[in-house]
DNA sequence: CCTGAAAATGATACCGGTACCATTTTTGCA
DNA sequence: TGCAAAAATGGTACCGGTATCATTTTCAGG
């Protein structure tokens, strides 16, 4: 119907077409059951027959409301995060509100840049991950006057709200896990320990499960790269290289995976010459050969919440809670 | 300065502090360049004095820019599409326009309602991956008016422009290749032939090279299964148990690495008793043991050729060329 | 058939930017 | 120092929806 260089059709052509007033009109695509059904379906034809699309900035302006729930992961490339961003999106998508992602790549400074462009955009929500912001950042959450919710890691304090695991606890679990297998010399491989709570409370609760059972806490034993398959090998290479031990948690199964396939490479037996646990059950991890023990994480239940808390704050509920605690799991395999 | 419950500051209010008109703040704002430098900073400092945060749904419907990028992915989790996704976040970021992504999940009426929020939202460009689309898609994107890049497949007659591999050539070369070893029964395993180009294109490219090889196309030999690694491990666990087999090509890195660890979990050794062949170049294919034959994908050069042709495009500048082909290149290391 | 309340529809203005064009100020140069 | 051209600034209107409140229509019940 309409030609390539006509203007695209607003709601006033589609009212003129369909013989009503545009605030009718308007009603009428929202379905808001405040129209006759006829008039509806008049307005619906002019609509399809015109191929008009609704201007979003323009309803966005009127009604303060974006109907865009903002979310900041730390990076693209970790599975875990994609699975938990899916299941916001699939929670959000039927209340009629779409993800604007952004990664702050553990950077503070990208982080509140991002913010700032999503108050911008008058995101309904933004959801964060973690709890280490920018001074800046927390600033301008705090004015916002939308529901933000912290993710992944556990907070007495959050902005908002805050759904997550303790990330300290699981640590703690694993590493005491190990240790009651015998194991006395524990290296640790965490990634980017700088801005990134979650992977400084994982070490924090590797200390504390050293500590009692014990354990001298070794600094040499303790590495801190990027979040990469590659990386978690080079690190593994190099504790080999230059300690003694007998086992290795790393703080994500990423980098887990790539201690695992060091070993494999060095021909050294998992878990008899050395165990590895990680972090996260990332698919590979049951699959890889011996397969991986790890911490079982409800990422896609931390999703779903996230996304209820929001709704319901959107909503406009009162907010029983403030804290969710979604639990983990060790999950027992054979590299430890 | 502002307080919670105030309404947000609006340009006309930070005009008011700084003694200018609105749209003289509107021009220092955008630092345009038509603004004396002293004004421009009385206004930078009402600015700042006000925590004025611009509203970008008005600057949108006013300038009919909503210096959005929309890109359509089918899928969150493999990190092929993460890695190109990056690098069009990293090529735009400096030119203002940031990234709404969407995720279709192989279906086409997914990515029909994505588009259509992509327009609602007045999306500068849109980006797609792979140029299957429902005809209203078609529709929708002619009319658009705005640019349109395809990716990741070549396409004699994309709707806009397409930068892409030939992937009927790289799995024609990789087939090539392992007939070219002596293998004479070569399996494929495919993900979501349905909908989805770029296997197809592959599936095609496998069967053409058989022929060139006077081999025989044993239907049975073919998989078609999702994308997941354990769905590539199955797959190579059915054609094991149906087939007597040489070697087999996986259409992605997952399955094949999913096949790869099949094959490990059942001690064949790999490429003696099976060769395996994947297709991307992901991370883990070097470092798994034996590390994965596959063929690589200019994955960062496509993204940052999809960021320049659509900057150029919205620059206003004349297409030079439409059809942009990204070259591959068979990575041969131990698998096959 | 009439009446009053409820439902449906409409007129107007407004959301917060910026385009367009008019006006004022500054600047370069004779 | 004066003047034309250029630069800076401002007034008004508009982008395309919808909130608000007023008005008209519909409908149930007497």
């Amino acid at each position: 119907m309409r030609h390539r260089n006509d203007k695209r059709a607003t709601i006033r052509d589609v009212a003129k077409v369909a013989g009503v007033s545009p605030i009718t009109a308007s009603r009428a695509m929202q379905n808001s059951g405040k129209v006759r059904p006829a008039t509806r379906q008049k307005v619906v034809d002019a609509a399809r027959q015109l191929d008009y699309i609704p201007n979003l900035a323009a309803g966005t302006l009127a009604t303060n409301a974006s109907h865009l729930v903002a979310v900041i992961l730390p990076n693209m490339s970790n599975s875990i995060f994609a699975d938990t961003l899916q299941s916001i999106s699939d929670s959000l998508r039927d209340s009629g509100y779409q993800l604007l992602v952004g990664y702050s790549d553990n950077s503070p400074e990208l982080e509140e840049s991002l913010v700032r462009t999503f108050l911008s955009r008058r995101a309904d929500a933004i959801v964060l991950t973690g709890h280490v912001h920018s001074d800046q950042t927390n600033a301008l959450l705090k004015s916002a006057a939308i529901p933000i919710v912290e993710m992944w890691s556990l907070n007495d304090e959050p902005l908002g709200a805050c759904v997550g695991i303790s990330n300290f606890d699981a640590a703690y679990s694993m590493t005491d896990y190990l240790c009651g297998k015998g194991h006395q010399k524990v290296g640790f491989i965490g990634g980017l320990l700088k801005n990134n709570d979650r992977t400084q409370s994982r070490l924090d609760g590797y200390r504390a499960a050293l500590k009692a059972h014990k354990l001298q806490v070794d600094e040499n034993l303790i590495r801190d790269v990027p979040f990469e398959f590659e990386d978690g090998a080079r690190a593994m290479g190099e504790l080999l290289a230059d300690n003694q031990l007998d086992a290795v948690f790393a703080a994500s199964d990423i980098l887990a995976l790539g201690a695992l396939l060091e070993c494999n490479r060095r021909n050294l037996r998992v878990p008899e010459d050395i165990a590895v646990a990680g972090f996260d059950d990332e698919r590979l991890a049951k699959l890889i050969k011996p397969s991986l023990t790890t911490i079982g994480v409800p990422r896609r239940a931390i999703g779903e919440k996230v996304a209820g808390v929001v709704l319901a704050a959107l909503r406009g509920e009162a907010e029983t809670q403030r804290v969710f605690d979604m639990g983990f799991s060790l999950v027992e395999r054979d590299s430890a």
